[in-house]
DNA sequence: CAGCGTCTGTGACGGTGCTCACACACACCC
DNA sequence: GGGTGTGTGTGAGCACCGTCACAGACGCTG
């Protein structure tokens, strides 16, 4: 997003630029605070979430290494919508406002990446919200399965799978019923753990089931 | 959005915007498609919605006048995320992506204005997705009503209330179960319908079943 | 090593809402 | 008027999954 920025400006920047470690768990943008900076995930994993007002968890979308958040706040300079939180031990670049606002909207190819990246999280919420109107939770867990793997590359491993806690609060279930889901995902040999990652064996199950094309008794059991 | 441009430039576009009017249930946006103009909604009621791939309908979000629509597609160029169709007949102007383009990110205003309008989008879409998160459907009507009568005013009448199926597909329920709420609500005189609109008459105990702070049983039956 | 915290695995139970199947109300149009 | 389409109202039945309550696994740290 920086690359297009003069020498002078990315220098100016860096002499800003603050970085701090967060420990999993701990709360890396807080809900309703004004925003004073634009934030950049070095390494780890972050998860926007919130609560609904009767105290549910509800996971919002996961940032990788890469990403930079809490631009909604940034840009309409209204109070940050959702908690930011570690779900790994993470490093976090932040820029202050005061500098990296008059940017944004000056230099013409800043606004574009800007603008891009909302789109991109637009799309990204579309995608979630379509998984959530699948009617099973094993549905909708091999829905999620299928996005993840979408984003490294195209190898079968995803990398520092959520806990299915985590996963459970994204799909609209009980950490219980994730526990079921991978149970009987693991016993066909579709997937396995492989310490922190999960090996897809069969993505070709993943794909049919969270198509809705595959019934849940024991159809590739031959 | 656009009250910022030189009076050359408006006329320029007013000279290419076309407008359309659509029944209700037409399709006003495919899906997939590559993005070729900008919409704004002149007057109606419109839908972002989906599928999932065993053709469920999603609801994804209303589009009221004013607002304009399309825009992911035209900032990435990348195919449409979501359909977009009427609820009600509607005039929709368009603006073709080559007029619109280079004024996007060419004038800071405009490039803002933009981004604020995506922001808005995305804080939309947050609300609706903790909505998902509520438990059962009678607390998600009562979230989704408190969420349209925020947006008119403050009087206490929605107008052009979805049908039950619209509302159905936006809070994962089914119409029958919306019925059934609005049987319960009506019953206990909470709200009362008034041709296409709503009225609301006990504001609080909708706002308090969204919070979870009211059971379903009769706690207000005093 | 013991002790603790987090994550995963598993059983039992009970309510809830989805599905299916109808009937009715109402508008619009010829 | 009859016909058609769309929206609403209602009952019966059953699978499903959320909740509660445990136990076990694994990895820290002292």
């Amino acid at each position: 997003m920086l690359m297009h920025l003069p020498q002078v400006t990315l220098e100016h920047l860096a002499a800003n630029a603050q970085q701090r470690w967060f420990n999993k768990r701990e709360v890396v943008l807080q809900k309703d605070e004004l925003s004073t900076s634009l934030s950049f995930l070095l390494a780890g994993r972050l998860q926007g979430m919130d609560f609904t007002r009767d105290g549910r968890e509800v996971g919002l979308y996961f940032i990788n290494p890469g990403d930079y958040f809490g631009e909604v706040a940034l840009v309409d300079n209204q109070p940050q919508p959702e908690l930011v939180t570690a779900l790994a031990r993470s490093h976090v670049m932040t820029l202050p406002k005061g500098i990296i606002r008059p940017i944004l909207f000056g230099v013409p190819k800043i606004a574009e990446a800007l603008c891009r990246r909302m789109a991109n999280r637009l799309r990204e919420d579309t995608a979630q919200r379509r998984i959530l109107g699948l009617p099973n939770p094993l549905q909708r867990v091999c829905a999620q399965l299928e996005l993840m793997w979408a984003a490294p590359d195209a190898t079968l491993r995803i990398a520092n799978i959520p806990t299915h806690q985590e996963l459970a609060i994204m799909i609209n279930s009980s950490r219980e019923t994730v526990t079921r889901v991978f149970q009987l995902l693991q016993g066909r040999g579709v997937v396995e753990r492989d310490g922190n990652d999960l090996l897809v064996l069969q993505s070709d199950f993943i794909r049919r089931v969270a198509a809705g094309d595959l019934d849940v008794s024991k159809p590739s059991a031959e």
